[in-house]
Parts: structure tokens; C-alpha cells; sequence
DNA sequence: ATAATATTCAATAAATCTATTGAATAATTG
DNA sequence: CAATTATTCAATAGATTTATTGAATATTAT
């Protein structure tokens, strides 16, 4: 009788488990914590069926940790909530501390992750604040306007090479994108580098710098 | 390529959320915060054979959530790092958020869950700091043992009927568990109650407090 | 209304997860 | 060494999860 409620109980918090127990899902989290987006835009981006992800979202939607939004003919999602990102990092947190896998599956994802010198959320605050660095947001533009580091301009990395001349001059590139497990900054990077830049990698993305106690903007 | 590291990375994570993602390993995470146990003892505790509980234990360690040491013939296993009893923590605190069944559930598992007055974490340091109340960690003697809040004196929820009279009269009582999801210290107050003690009951368990900043003993 | 587009639903087969059972292993005790 | 105790292993049946396929639903545009 209490044991059966107390089994309840806890059946309640693995639901919540298990609508996270799916690589998919999980990059769909991801991507969910950058922008709300339309089931198709996280089955391109998941490079997913739409009919997977549909299937996906039902089941995150169920948990309750996303929620649908109608708009026209599309419908949006949206993270549910900020603690559901709070999860995500502590998920990822332990995770890379618990599996050494981590930190080679990420070497052989992002080949250039030790290419660029990194920086620090703490450096980045006080060269930004005597303006000896640019900060470029290398993310889609609906993620830059969704949420930003503050000072940030927003030059995506497919359209880096072509429109690298109207950044100002002089000053060191420090790129971001969507945090440690994105290869878009090292992509914009290398790019940079090669035209001569002088270019330092944020690892941090927005969900991170806010955690660390920055405002967004 | 790319396609398929990035896979391998997000399934790293998927998996620890997938050890996570059954109720009876999530009781047993919520049992090892307390203190380490023997496979017996976690079997006893959560109402599981042992073999079921050995297999569920050999999930949680290859996903190093756990660790185990021999001792003797027996093999005691411990959480693997504090990093997990805070994913535990977010876990619960995502699910308490977002299923309003966790509330209908606590009710009816906690049965006198609103029988007592409540005492929040800041209420208690300073009641405790004036001497105003007895605080009653009534947890088994072991998780006392392994971690408890200062000041607290152990008196086990089963010994309390017999030995009340060690208590010192005059001052309300104050009792804790193992945290919101424990009945123990409803069951101590409500003998103590009875017997015309002046009662009330801190939700949080020794992780919360140290989650709120204070220190452990 | 009809056509087009976005999303969901339903059915299904393959894979994974779970509890149970009984046997196997490893350490301790007599 | 034999007996005892704690734990793990192996096999298995039932349940759940997943990706795919094609059809169904809902909204918008013509």
C-alpha cells in the first residue's frame, strides 16, 4: 500500500528520465535550448524523418518538457522551461566527468577543438569591457535573436568568408556558437585565421555564459 | 561522418540519462545519497530481490554512477561522485515542476504530509543558534553516521516511542529524514505529537541542506 | 471548394529492457 | 576442506522503445 505509492513516486521521476533517454531527443533538447523551432527545422537540423521527430516530440511533449505553440500552418516548439536546460547541463556535466568517452568523442566531432587558443567567460567580460576584442555569434540568426552575449555581433558561419571584411580591424575575433559541442565557432575560426586574423574560441554558448551568472541579452 | 560523431557524443549522454530512466534504480540512487549499502541492504530497502537489485547495480556502475567495494564477502556500493546526487536533484526538481502528479503522489504516499507545522532551512539555523529546539535526525544510525546537520541528535523513527524520555522537555521538537520523499520523520512526529511533544518537520534531507548552502557534519 | 503544406497517427518489425529463476562464483567460517 | 553467505551470471518471456512506411488531419493559398 505505502510501497505502492511510494513506487509511484518515483516512476514519476524516471518518466521525466526517460523522455531524456534518447540520443535524438537529447539533440533535440540542444537545439530546443538555442531557438523554439518548427518540426521540420529540428528534423533538418537533427537530420531526422519528420515523422521521427514528430514521434520524438510527442514524447518530450508528454513529459512535459517541451511545449507546442501553433503558429499557421507550423507548429513551434519550445522548451518548456528553464530548469529543463539546468538538467540538460547537469546531465552533460556529469556525464563528462563519469565517461572518458566524452572527451574523445568530442576530439573526433570537433577536429579543430584544439586549433584555437580558448578564452574564458571572466577574460572575455574584461577585454570586451576595454574593447580589445570583437565577439562574433556564429549561430542562425533566429538563434542570435532568441538570446545573445551581450555585445555580440551576429555573423553566421556559413557567411563568414564573404562578409569577414566588415568586421573592425585590428582587434582579436573571439567566436561562440552554441556552446562546447558545436563545431560552428571552429569552422568560422579557421576560416578567420587563414584570412589573418588573430581569433580566440569561447567555449561557452549562451545556456553556459548565462550559467556562469551573466545576463543575456 | 561528422554525422555520426556528433551521434556517438549525444548517445554518451543519452546513456546516462537511460541508467537514470527506471524507478527502481532512481530508489536506489535516492537510497546510496544517504549513505552506502551493501546489495542486501539496497534489496531490503527497496523492496527488490537481490538479483534484480545486482543487475540494476551493474547498470549504474558501467554507466559509473556508482562504485563498488568489497568488504569481506560483502560488496558495498557508494555513489560515484556528489555530481550525481545533483543531477538526482535537478531530476526531481524538473519532475516536481512539471507533473502536478508528483504532488498527488507525495499526498499519498506522505499520508500526514500537512499534519505538521514545516520549518524551513533559515528558521532552523537560528532556532537551533538560540538553543530554542531539539533537532531530531531520525534516519537509521548509518545515515546519520555517513552525514548529518549539526546539532542534530540521532534517534531512529523505530526508537522513538521507547526512548522519548532522553529528549530534553521543554523544546519543540524538530525531526528530518531523508528528504521530502521520506516518511520517517512524519511517523516520529506523529508519535510525538501524541505523547503532547510541541513538533515540527524539516522537508529537507542532510543533500538539500548542503544544497542550500550549509554545511554537513 | 481544391490543392498544397505541415504535422500527426497507426501499424509493424527489430531491438532493448525488465523480473524471475536457478546455477555459478567468491569470500568467510567451522 | 566443506559448508555458508553474498553476489553475479545466464537464460527467458513479456513489455517497451524505435525507425519506417503510408495514411489521416489541419491549416493556408488559389
Amino acid at each position: 500500500m505505502a510501497r505502492h505509492n511510494k513506487e509511484n513516486l518515483y516512476r514519476l521521476f524516471a518518466q521525466i528520465a526517460n523522455a531524456l533517454a534518447n540520443p535524438h531527443r537529447l539533440e533535440m533538447v540542444d537545439l530546443l535550448v538555442q531557438a523554439p523551432r518548427t518540426v521540420e527545422e529540428l528534423a533538418h537540423e537533427a537530420h531526422m524523418s519528420v515523422a521521427n521527430t514528430s514521434q520524438h516530440l510527442q514524447r518530450l511533449k508528454q513529459a512535459q518538457l517541451v511545449t507546442a505553440v501553433r503558429e499557421g500552418q507550423y507548429i513551434r516548439y519550445h522548451l518548456a522551461d528553464p530548469a529543463v536546460a539546468q538538467l540538460w547541463l547537469q546531465l552533460r556535466a556529469v556525464t563528462e566527468q563519469q565517461l572518458a568517452e566524452v572527451d574523445r568523442a568530442l576530439d573526433a566531432y570537433r577536429t579543430r577543438r584544439h586549433e584555437f587558443e580558448g578564452i574564458t567567460a571572466v577574460e572575455l567580460q574584461t577585454r570586451l569591457d576595454n574593447d580589445e576584442v570583437t565577439l562574433l555569434d556564429v549561430r542562425p540568426v533566429v538563434e542570435y535573436e532568441a538570446a545573445h552575449i551581450p555585445g555580440a555581433i551576429s555573423l553566421p558561419w556559413t557567411e563568414v568568408a564573404q562578409r569577414q571584411q566588415e568586421l573592425p580591424p585590428g582587434k582579436t575575433i573571439v567566436a561562440y556558437c552554441r556552446g562546447p559541442y558545436c563545431v560552428y565557432a571552429d569552422e568560422a575560426l579557421a576560416q578567420l585565421a587563414q584570412a589573418g586574423w588573430q581569433v580566440a574560441r569561447l567555449e561557452e554558448g549562451v545556456l553556459e555564459w548565462q550559467e556562469a551568472g551573466y545576463a543575456a541579452a
